[in-house]
RNA sequence: UGGGCUAUGGCCAAGUGGUUAAGGCAUCGGAUUCUGACUCCGAGACCGAAGGUUCGAAUCCUUCUAGCCCUGCCA
């Protein structure tokens, strides 16, 4: 799928048409404070698509301006999730790779008189900065001369002062009805090692002041964003014009792209990490990228679902529905199509000889040649899912099995049911059915329509698996309580069943349409010849069921 | 009257003055089917509200309403 057309499209292509710009460059600016989620499918997807139409580049970078919060282990899982979308990133920064010139566009400022070092503590700065509705108060260290300044600031370098008891603050407009232009603090003291930078800086540049230099210093000419630093673009423009950078870029706000009652919050997605509600970042249930990879999710599936989706200026709840059809539509083409019994329920054929066995070819997936085919054995003991049996037809609309009914064995022959055994509990235990000879798949026998048509696997050649039925992580009931609280507890439900012996060397990752039960993928923990199999999405219902 | 952004069918979303307002998802009918899948037909909005400009407006103007963002030395 393409990239459908939206405003940033049409505004790059205005920018080319006018000269504006030669050419597009992007870039995907994560904190590496978390891993990357689905959220940030968008602004990755986005930013590297665009590019890519009107063969620009986008970069990676890195926005590590604040050392508390980052660290190096998420710098590795977000270039593995990037690249695993598909994207290769024309270059990897770092914004601490540009601390010098960020530097020296402070000193820049000062020198033209635009910034002073202010000694208000955080509290302080914080009164005087005013309110929504009313005007802020200039700091009393506002203007310091220009040699002070410069001497105070090149001491904050130099570590003369501990954290807090200075910063470095843009000199704009305290009555701003932008909170934003209330002299901003561009640089604060930090003594701490810098993942990258270890401990060669004690000043850190603020977003607000590092990301417009950033964009400038890699040629960035449309520096995407969300819609929540619309009010910051007056800033990032005046960072731009007063630093005279070469470069001039320019920064474009779209809305982000949310899924109903999903955890779209770094801050939350730690919380489940850190409370062990799941079992790391990249559990199956989380929306984290990894954990939809580990889950079996396709990139092609997530590409589509954001593409599909469109851009707009509106932060948007996306159902979950378009996701999984995204999914659907790459597996569907993609997944060998074969049998798997959840849910087994022990099938005799009554007039099939004991002790024989035959197999049937059947193709891995009738609308894909390219997918091979395999053998399917069919004997005398069965299992067929449990669900696809009723002692009598419950409906008219019924197309499963019944005592009486006849269905389709899929990729076999018809079969027959004639007799239910119950336990002592009055289970059913075990069903009889005969088979007709002339009713073989393949053989083009068409004097009768069956019931309908369900799916098996061979009893004693059946390989046993475990299903992994868990649900996506959500977050229902009252919003007041916490969210640990709010998450779906019993989403990870588990159910021994079988698949088809041609399963059995099944590799890690792989997926299969397991035929009326959805898709699933091999999980990573597969043990001791035992397969795992974790449900990825299901087969949409149609009507009747 | 703090500032800003947004408002198109259940959910996304094209559309920037001119035929019956694209498309996808979901839903509901129907056909087909060796998966009740897939596929294939068919069905739905007068564009937040009210005015106004115009021969003509979802697209321009006015007013109103609703939602979201902004008072980190976070990004």
């Amino acid at each position: 799928m393409a990239i459908e057309s939206n405003f940033i499209k049409t505004i790059m292509e205005e920018d080319l048409a006018s000269g504006k710009v030669e050419g597009i460059i992007t870039r995907f600016p994560p904190e590496p404070n978390a891993y990357l989620h689905i959220g940030h499918a968008r602004a990755i997807i986005t930013n590297f698509e665009l590019a890519k139409i009107f063969d620009g580049k986008t970069n990676l970078r890195f926005d590590d301006t604040n050392p508390v919060k980052e660290d190096a282990s998420f710098v590795e899982a977000i270039k593995e999730d990037i690249a695993w979308l598909g994207y290769h990133p024309e270059a990897i920064y770092f914004g601490s790779d540009y601390f010098e010139e960020t530097y020296r566009y402070a000193v820049k400022l000062i020198k033209k008189g635009l910034a002073y070092v202010c000694d208000l503590s955080q509290a302080e700065v914080s009164q005087y900065r005013g309110t929504l509705t009313e005007p802020g108060k200039e700091s009393p260290y506002r203007n310091r001369s220009i040699d002070e300044n410069l001497a105070l600031f090149e001491a904050m370098k130099s570590g003369k002062f501990p954290d807090g008891s200075k910063t470095l603050r843009a000199k704009i407009d305290m009555a701003s009805p932008n909170i934003n232009m209330r002299d901003p603090v561009i640089y604060r003291i930090i003594h701490i090692i810098h993942h990258n930078t270890g401990d060669r800086w004690c000043i850190y540049p603020m977003y607000d002041f590092a990301h417009p230099l950033q964009d400038a210093i890699e040629g960035v000419t449309h520096s995407l964003c969300s819609l929540e630093y619309v009010d910051h673009r007056v800033l990032y423009d005046w960072f731009i014009e007063h630093c005279e950078t070469p470069h001039i870029p320019h920064q474009y706000e779209f809305g982000r792209l949310n899924i109903p009652q999903t955890i779209m919050s770094k801050r939350y997605l730690k919380q489940l990490v850190d409370s062990h509600v799941v079992k790391g970042y990249d559990d199956p249930r989380m929306p984290t990228l990894a954990g939809f990879r580990r889950r079996g999710y396709t990139p092609e599936a997530i590409k589509d679902f954001v593409l599909g989706t469109g851009l707009s200026r509106i932060n948007s709840t996306a159902s979950i529905d378009m996701l999984e059809n995204a999914l659907r539509n790459d597996l569907i083409q993609a997944t060998k199509r074969v049998h798997a019994i959840i849910d087994p329920l022990k099938v005799t054929i009554t007039n099939y000889p004991e002790g024989e066995l035959e197999t049937m070819n059947v193709a891995n997936n009738q609308d894909n040649e390219a997918l091979g085919d395999r053998t399917l054995p069919f004997g005398r003991n069965l299992l067929i899912e449990r669900a696809d049996f009723s002692p009598e037809k419950p409906d008219k609309h019924w197309k499963r099995l019944s005592v009486g009914l006849e269905v389709r064995l899929m990729h076999a022959y018809f079969i027959h049911c004639h007799d239910v055994a119950y336990d002592a509990s009055g289970q059913i235990q075990e069903i009889f059915c005969t088979y007709d000879v002339n009713t073989r798949s393949g053989s083009g026998f068409n004097a009768r329509k069956p019931n309908g048509t369900i799916h098996f696997v061979e009893a004693t050649t059946a390989v046993p698996a475990t299903f992994n039925l868990f649900e996506p992580l959500l977050l229902e009931g009252n919003e007041e309580l916490p969210l640990i609280e709010r998450v779906n507890p019993h989403s990870w439900n588990v159910a021994q069943g079988y698949v088809e012996p041609a399963l059995e060397h099944a590799s890690i990752g792989e997926r299969f349409q397991f035929v009326r039960n959805g898709y699933f993928a091999v999980d990573y923990d597969t043990l001791d010849h035992h397969l795992i199999f974790n449900r990825i999405v299901e087969l949409k219902a149609g009507k009747g069921s």
